[in-house]
DNA sequence: AATATTTGCGTAAACGTTTACGCAAATAAG
DNA sequence: CTTATTTGCGTAAACGTTTACGCAAATATT
């Protein structure tokens, strides 16, 4: 039924051997009987039966990657990053969306465990503990990308310390003392922690204490944003927050407009990743830009050279994208 | 250095054959027998490998789905709602994006093809038709989700016919009788005919000749929306407007803001899709909401039960959910 | 107690590809 | 012209699993 190597091998006169060195371009071979195959390989159809390749060869070139299915959007940005660079070094990736529930989890790690891999790469997954000790357990390699999970795994990622601290000195200078972190510390408590010390230290740095309070957030979600309104209320005892991520930003700039609120006026507002969603707000959002194709660009790269390890952090950088989202608190004085 | 089927039937007595038989629940063997060799492969880590097993059996489990990578964040929805029948039915999923370039739309498909399959699930993609063509050459079993490709190609998707049609009986409830219809005619040339027609009869069965000029846009996008508003400028010819995506529809929102118009004292808008998106506008957008996660699981269902015919089509319902964007335009002349 | 059926498991082949090894022919070097 | 090297390709084993077939032991049926 199917083509193989076979059949290609009996109508061209070779062995199976010769016509899979020519396929593969290993190895030696003529290369007039190497054009042959080749087109013979075209006109009849054949595809490559990558599970026969995977069980015979010794080193895989198929990359997993494992996506959180609740979507923060820029896994998509990583992935067309890490797909255009497997593409350009010729790996494969197969992706596999990681729900909440943890039986999934686990059959969904291991389905891409029972493939010969070369490497996982996570992608800002909020994985569990259980499920984490099992990835460790196999001698896989592993790679976090876009959020930094603990000192066993390499990641790359923005610096998230070096971020929020641009961000603060930022607002600061557009004349903001009372601002607020408003996102989860939960479930990157490394990522959190970096954004917390960033944002305490740039504080200090400017002669100011920061209020605990002032740092709040349950989860990386838009009902967080939402809810920060409420829970400090009207009017807000800062004139400016930062978002961890663009959807919690996007809560914000909701919450504030429903508590009839004018943005930037009443509440300046900096977002964390700066995806495209930044860009359907009015005003739109000023954000930290994380390149999150480089990202994926990396990812994979960094894969193939092999020289990766468990302490490996390699940051890339974040750019400030002005939107219409900061105002200077002045200017309401004035108003007023 | 990886555990095999065989270093289990070692450490229990046991042949390969008896393992494989009782870890795949297949053929006869004893109850205690099994429970012992389960317990093995627990504890010695082993990982079955797909490959092997690809390899062996006459029948995939697999089942590939190539996505959009200019990702209609909608995509993730059915990939949700394949992902937890999958689980249930015991399939497997491999995921993979297909960009816009061909060549690395035909090694995307290519390297879905070498593995084995039992079908490929297209979601709501703009595939090239030399690809599709590759396709359709072999012989795996294809579907289309959310999107209805050609007769040849079994589909799911909402009844667009109906949906417009709903959409404009609303409307014109409401008041509303110049009515545009925004979004792309390419590349579902099938769906987007269909929501012409319901639109067209829609109106003339309510006595109006419709003004094929209100009927435009080029892409799903974001800037479609945001240029209709240039396009036909302020004041709109028509009361309401229906976005072929919750993307066009934040365009055509935004770009009404930016022209200074109010929504939906200006125009009334409502969206086809109704995703998350919908949420996070103000005044939120109506919807008419299509069942994406039903579409996942009604796609592996079908799959499974392999009962497709090139010729079936499955529709899924569609549910009008009320926003902010609907106003009675008679309401605008009692403001004036 | 004799025969029939079921149960539990082993044997061995098969899936399609890759690759180490080796051999003969072709080419190069001396 | 002889010896050394290179080229092109075939042989055969290996990868880990599944499964048709068959056999002996256990159990059921008369």
């Amino acid at each position: 039924m199917t083509i193989t190597i076979k059949d290609i091998a009996n109508k061209a006169g070779l062995s199976p051997a010769s016509v899979s060195r020519i396929l593969t371009n290993r190895g030696r071979f003529n290369a007039e009987t190497a054009q042959k195959v080749r087109d013979l390989a075209e006109s009849m159809g054949y595809f490559k039966n990558q599970s026969a390749a995977d069980l015979s060869q010794k080193e895989s070139r198929v990359i997993g990657v494992l996506v959180p299915s609740s979507h923060t959007n820029f896994a998509d940005e990583i992935i067309k990053g890490m797909q255009s660079k497997a593409y350009e070094l010729n790996y494969e990736l197969i992706v596999a969306f990681v729900e909440s529930d943890i039986q999934q989890q686990i059959q969904t790690v291991k389905s891409l465990l029972s493939r010969n891999l070369l490497a996982i790469a996570m992608l800002a997954i909020d994985i569990d503990d259980t499920v984490l000790a099992v990835l460790l357990d196999t001698n896989v390699q592993l790679i976090s990308v876009s959020n930094q999970l603990n000192n066993k795994i390499p990641s790359i990622s923005s610096n998230n310390y070096d971020t929020v601290h641009d961000i603060v000195d930022y607002l600061y200078d557009n004349g903001h003392r009372d601002i607020a972190l408003i996102g989860s510390s939960r479930p990157e408590p490394i990522v959190a922690n970096l954004r917390r010390q960033g944002f305490i230290n740039a504080l200090s740095e400017h002669g100011i204490t920061y209020n605990p309070d002032f740092i709040w957030g349950v989860e990386n979600t838009y009902q967080t944003g939402l809810d920060a309104i409420k829970h400090f209320g009207v009017p807000l005892p800062f004139s400016a927050a930062i978002g961890s991520a663009d959807i919690i930003s996007i809560g914000l700039l909701n919450g504030a407009k429903d508590a009839q609120l004018s943005i930037p006026e009443d509440l300046s507002i900096v977002t964390i990743d700066g995806t495209d969603l930044t860009q359907l707000t009015r005003p739109i959002l000023t954000s930290t830009k994380q390149n999150f194709q480089l990202m994926g660009q990396l990812a994979i790269k960094s894969l193939a050279e092999k020289k990766l390890s468990p302490h490996t952090i390699i940051f890339t950088d974040t750019t400030l994208v002005l939107g219409g989202t900061v105002a200077s608190p002045l200017q309401r004085g004035k108003e007023n």
